[in-house]
DNA sequence: AGCACGCCGACT
DNA sequence: GTCGGCGTGCTC
């Protein structure tokens, strides 16, 4: 931008707009006029459409736009849009006598456009580099990255980074082979165990885009029912994409997708293998050789060519959460996908989360289910030890195990290994009512009470306290923190079957199966080995660590983990049998009791919507040092019909703590406040907060406030 | 983040 | 006149 121009603005500050902008037109007009590029250099352009639009690579909110570059005609050949390209980018350029140009330093970008011309006033600069001709940034993949980018408030550098894998020269330089022709349509297999599943395989069979919230049957079937839809896309001519949480369940639709469809077929393309394999996968999916796709997180982006169908399994493991800013959500992205590209869309699990109960209660999607009998038939017995039973047994006060699990454990070890979920550590716990369990919720904003220190109570949302709290269901005026050691129990299980193997499975030492053999497996939740032929029982220990949480989701967590340890045993006709140490009147170990995770998923919903929480309301997150997150609320400009929780203190973190992302620097105070709109308004919100983010970045003093749409932890 | 531009005070 | 300090805003 040249003088004249930034004086013009000046001294039109006073003057009307229409006369502003007919400044503007003017200085425009005189100076640049829109036609060829000139550049600095002034070398030889490409004779058709010599500018190029290209994304610089820098995460930098207020750089999220496109700049304009002048293509030299010995580059026009490479130049194609979804090119990697090298440019000099920074104010360090500047012109020198004779209308050259130098300095400014190299870095990265994607070619997104070629265009006749440039809006840009003034002498562009020329694409110093095509990095390679491969066009890894399609349109699709462009569109869907801005459309995330825009979802959760953050810049498009930021979701290509995830998007688009690193290149490695050597995995580009080989071709990739022809896709092998479409295979036929599969059987039906395990999908007629469900009430309109042979529907949903034959829809795909035939191009259709249904929508489904699975709600797949326990049991290790459900890699093999998802390897039969992905087949039945891929006989339509059309490819593929399942994003499971982790690498264990990768490797076992890999596995059946591998029985059903031989080799070759597909790709797996998950966070463990080396750069070099990664980015060749990737290539070989973006290039069409490969339809079906299998993957942990990542592969959400995966560039498979004519998409006929995403699935994510199991949303609500946090494995679905992407680390790194702006965190997106695998389900979000799927849906996304979906929407945009009018494909097929499935969301499985054993479980089932408050989303996917709102896609189905919204009719975006339609349950896939099997009928009541079916589901009863498939899941163990279940069977509860409230704290009244506890009371009475004088065996569990002794040996801090109650009989009923005793007897389960026995039994079952006559005839196969036996389950035993316990707690992992680390658990805060968060205050109930003493008498019927209700959790302590504010009176103003609804969010959690948590204990501040021996008497005092505080919201962990509005920051309120509360002094004279009582319970609204039962009238009780007292709380409990909830606190459990099932670790021992465990050992102590061990001591009393001295003939049983007792193995561990888990953070750091994750067992994938166990043979059919009688013995002792003790896991924490998500890390359960599958058991050849399933387990003969399972005791869940961890009742009161899991519904103890101070987290909104705690009770649907519980839920899911509970149905993730009891779908690997057997089925109640085979004698699988699970005890669970929880009280039997609370809704998410009902909800086990009867096998009902839609049900339980379903309530919580419609209490989310009657409390103003999300899904039904869209959350942002937004900490920072107090002045800055201040300053930032002050003059974000939010939706009017936003409404503001907070700010309360965060947690000062300690020295030698792991940190998570989000978490403060280690020893500065900062503060979180939570935004929340109703639903609808989570686009303008998500665009508010970005854009003041942008603003406060571009004037440089301001200190940045980190923002996350969705927040995890919102206690 | 870097780096130039421009305003303003100090000095030849 | 002109040199240079720092505050502001831009990066094609």
């Amino acid at each position: 931008m040249s003088r004249e121009d930034r004086s013009g603005d000046e001294g039109a500050a006073g003057a009307a707009p229409e006369q502003l902008a007919l400044i503007r037109e003017t200085v425009r007009r005189n100076k640049a006029p829109k036609a060829k590029p000139r550049t600095w250099r002034g070398a030889a352009l490409a004779k058709e459409l010599p500018v190029a639009r290209v994304l610089v690579d820098k995460g930098v909110l207020h750089l999220d736009r496109y700049f304009d570059y002048a293509v030299p005609e010995e580059l026009d050949e490479a130049a194609r849009p979804g090119v990697r390209v090298r440019v000099r980018f920074g104010a360090g350029g500047r012109t020198v006598r004779g209308g050259r140009r130098e300095g400014g330093s190299l870095i990265d970008g994607f070619l997104v456009e070629r265009v006749a011309e440039s809006d840009y006033q003034g002498p562009l600069a020329a694409l110093a580099q095509v990095v390679s001709p491969e066009p890894v940034l399609d349109a699709e993949l462009l569109g869907l990255a801005r459309a995330v980018a825009d979802r959760y408030a953050g810049s498009l550098a930021d979701i290509l980074q995830l998007a688009v894998p690193p290149r490695h020269a050597r995995a580009e330089s080989r071709p990739s082979p022809p896709p092998p022709p479409p295979p036929p349509a599969p059987e039906p297999g395990g999908w007629q165990r469900y009430v309109r599943g042979r529907e949903f395989l034959a829809s795909l069979a035939s191009g259709g885009a249904p929508r489904a919230v699975w709600t797949a049957l326990p049991g290790p079937q459900w890699a093999e029912e998802i390897a039969r839809a992905v087949q039945a896309t891929l006989a339509s001519g059309r490819g593929a994409l399942v994003v499971v949480p982790a690498g264990r369940p990768a490797a076992r639709v890999d596995a059946a997708l591998t029985a059903l469809l031989g080799e070759g077929r597909h790709a797996l393309l998950t966070a463990d293998a080396g750069p070099e394999k990664r980015y060749r996968e990737w290539l070989a999916v973006r290039r069409g050789s490969v339809r079906a796709v299998v993957g942990t997180r990542a592969a959400m982006f995966a560039p498979v060519r004519d998409l006929g169908l995403v699935v994510v399994w199991d949303d609500g493991d946090a494995g679905h959460s992407d680390e790194h800013a702006p965190f997106p959500h695998v389900r979000e992205v799927l849906e996304l996908r979906a929407t945009r590209d009018r494909c097929a869309f499935l969301l499985g699990g054993w479980s089932c989360t408050v989303e996917a109960a709102q896609l189905v209660e919204s009719g975006w999607a339609l349950p896939l289910v099997a009928d009541r009998e079916r589901v009863r038939g498939a899941a163990p017995l279940v069977r509860t030890v409230g704290d009244g039973d506890l009371a009475r047994d004088e065996a569990a006060r002794a040996a801090r195990l109650p009989s009923l699990a005793w007897q389960v454990a026995r039994d079952g070890l006559r005839s196969g290994p036996v389950l035993v979920q316990v707690p992992r550590r680390g658990y805060v716990p968060r205050m109930a009512c003493a008498r019927c369990r209700a959790p302590a919720r504010c009176r103003h904003c609804a969010g959690p009470l948590q204990a501040q220190d021996a008497a005092a109570l505080r919201c962990a949302w509005c920051g309120r306290d509360e002094e004279s709290w009582h319970c609204p269901e039962c009238g009780g005026f007292r709380l409990r923190a909830q606190v459990v050691g099932a670790r021992r129990t465990a050992e102590e299980l061990g001591r009393a079957f001295p003939a049983v193997p007792v193995r561990t499975s888990g953070r750091e030492q994750i067992l994938d199966t166990v043979p059919q053999t009688p013995a002792l497996v003790v896991s924490t939740p998500g890390a359960e080995p599958v058991a050849e032929g399933g387990y003969a029982a399972a005791l869940l220990l961890d009742g009161w660590a899991m519904l103890g949480r101070p987290d909104l989701r705690a009770g649907e967590e519980a839920l899911r983990r509970w149905i993730g340890a009891a779908a690997l045993v057997r089925e109640q006709g085979a004698g699988g049998t699970v005890v669970i140490v929880a009280e039997p009147t609370l809704r998410p170990v009902q909800a086990l009791v009867r096998w009902d995770p839609v049900g339980h998923a379903v309530r919580e919903l419609a209490e989310r919507a009657e409390l103003g929480f999300p899904p039904v309301s869209r959350m942002a997150a937004v900490s920072g040092p107090p002045e800055a997150l201040a300053a930032f609320l002050a003059g974000a400009g939010l939706p009017a019909d936003a409404e503001v929780l907070g700010p309360v203190p965060l947690p000062v973190a300690e020295a030698g703590r792991p940190r998570r992302a989000g978490d403060p620097p280690p020893g500065e105070r900062w503060e979180r406040a939570l935004v929340r709109v109703p639903p609808g308004s989570g686009a303008a919100l998500a665009h508010a907060l970005k854009t003041a983010q942008a603003a406060r970045l571009a004037r440089g003093g301001g200190e940045a406030v980190r923002i996350r749409i969705d927040p995890p932890d919102i206690g």
